[in-house]
DNA sequence: CGGGCCCCTTGACTTTGATCAACAGGCTTT
DNA sequence: AAAGCCTGTTGATCAAAGTCAAGGGGCCCG
């Protein structure tokens, strides 16, 4: 996360938040100063936002079908997006999840090679794939955090590579709730020795990214819980009283 | 791989094919159309090729090094480059491979967050960090190509996420060697039916990108050639007689 | 209220791949 | 040529995770 060369251009894009220009939707947006919006300015941002929608999606419901074209881009609000792959038998692997103000979309490619759908409740600001691609000819800055998000997703991917390919079940759960905890909650303090959230994912998402059975992630969790290392209650709410001890059972 | 908006861009690129303005080493250079040397005008090819310089590197040494600060980007002009992570206790895991025309290196960061060794004897043209990122100031058309690339390998990191969550050891063995036959030879015929080749990797490099141990690897090379699948001779020569065969294997 | 779903947990048993160990072939070094 | 090393193969055994099966608790809906 030591992503550098970003700082100089985050203070002066932070300079128009007090411009009274910038649309309405787009001012109380939360994605306004994360997403891809933070690169365009005021003029730009009422363009796209004339052309954007807001919705809500509920849980389970599908953003993007595998093998579907694709026609609109959309910013993650609130709430977690899953996205999957499948293979021919059935057999399914979360590749990533996406959390505010992340970005659902594969631009240059006019369908798309995965599954999108909403792991909890979601809100959504989307466009028109055109109106955006259309922007980012306009726009270099537009590219460069396009390119920034894919970057950062490329190490998250990668990381994650590792714990599919080299952790024990044990190490895989416990380096998901670290994942978690640290995405859930965007203005939560990063520094803070404990975590406290929902799970977004029910247990056989949570098999499906960790790339294991529902039965050995439900005991994997067991086991953390009667070692104290999280409390559950009502099998979704997770308590970490010490995220340094997680970590450790992390594998990292 | 069906990556659109790319045709009408590369037709204009290739006309200065017969510039001669080119610099001379990258006139006969393999990269020249397929690396991000592509969205270059020849005078920024003389600018880049000024300060960058070609080396060969011999199969086991390190290009970056984990944590270590990043000066110098990289194209790979033959050879294969493997990507590695490593957990504390020594756990490790190739997060990828990157073949001929390939760029190395993680813009917009000054450490590496991952290690690049070269797995076979490779050729690289290398240049100063700071060089490129003065480029792409100046030129969208760079960090586009960028956002190509970066997009490309995001999308092979998830297809590989899905091969190490989910799929068998059997299978794992056969992506890999698909995966192989379809990048070691640039110019090959993608459509041929059956395939020949250098394992660029070493058993314990194949264990480490599948997330196996050696003895795994080799029982299940053992019994696709004895399957009649594939040919091995020298332990490193494959020949794949029926790439469709294989496809069946590697659980696609 | 009762029935039927989900979602999750737990237990008993099986399977896959890891671990431990021995050895073969090719190379270099002496 | 012998010794040593590296890479890869093969066999025997073991452990981790998968599979199969049963059941509990919450929730919706008739």
């Amino acid at each position: 996360m030591n992503d550098n060369g970003n700082n100089k251009g985050a203070a002066a894009e932070r300079l128009d938040i007090h411009n009274s220009e910038i649309p309405e939707v787009c001012a109380a947006c939360e994605a306004r100063h994360g997403g891809i919006c933070a690169a365009l300015d005021p003029q730009q941002l009422l363009a796209l936002s004339k052309s954007s929608s807001r919705h809500r999606i509920t849980s389970g419901s599908e953003l993007v079908g595998d093998a579907e074209a694709v026609d609109h881009y959309s910013n993650v609000l609130s709430g977690v997006v899953k996205l999957t792959k499948t293979l021919s038998d059935g057999r399914q692997q979360i590749v990533g999840l996406q959390f505010a103000p992340d970005f659902v979309g594969r631009p240059f490619k006019d369908e798309s090679a995965l599954n999108a759908e909403a792991a909890t409740d979601v809100a959504l600001c989307s466009f028109p794939k055109a109106a955006l691609e259309r922007m980012m000819r306009e726009t270099p800055g537009l590219e460069h955090r396009l390119l920034r998000q894919t970057l950062k997703e490329l190490d998250e991917a990668r990381d994650w590579m590792v714990t599919l390919g080299r952790k024990s079940a044990a190490e895989k759960v416990a380096s998901l709730l670290l994942l978690i905890a640290r995405n859930i909650n965007p203005y939560g303090d990063p520094e803070s020795e404990s975590a406290e959230f929902d799970l977004p994912l029910t247990r056989a998402d949570i098999a499906d990214y960790l790339g294991l059975t529902i039965e050995t992630v439900s005991r994997q969790l067991t086991k953390l819980r009667t070692e104290g290392v999280i409390d559950i209650r009502n099998n979704r709410h997770i308590t970490v009283p010490d995220l340094g001890r997680l970590e450790v059972r992390s594998g990292a």
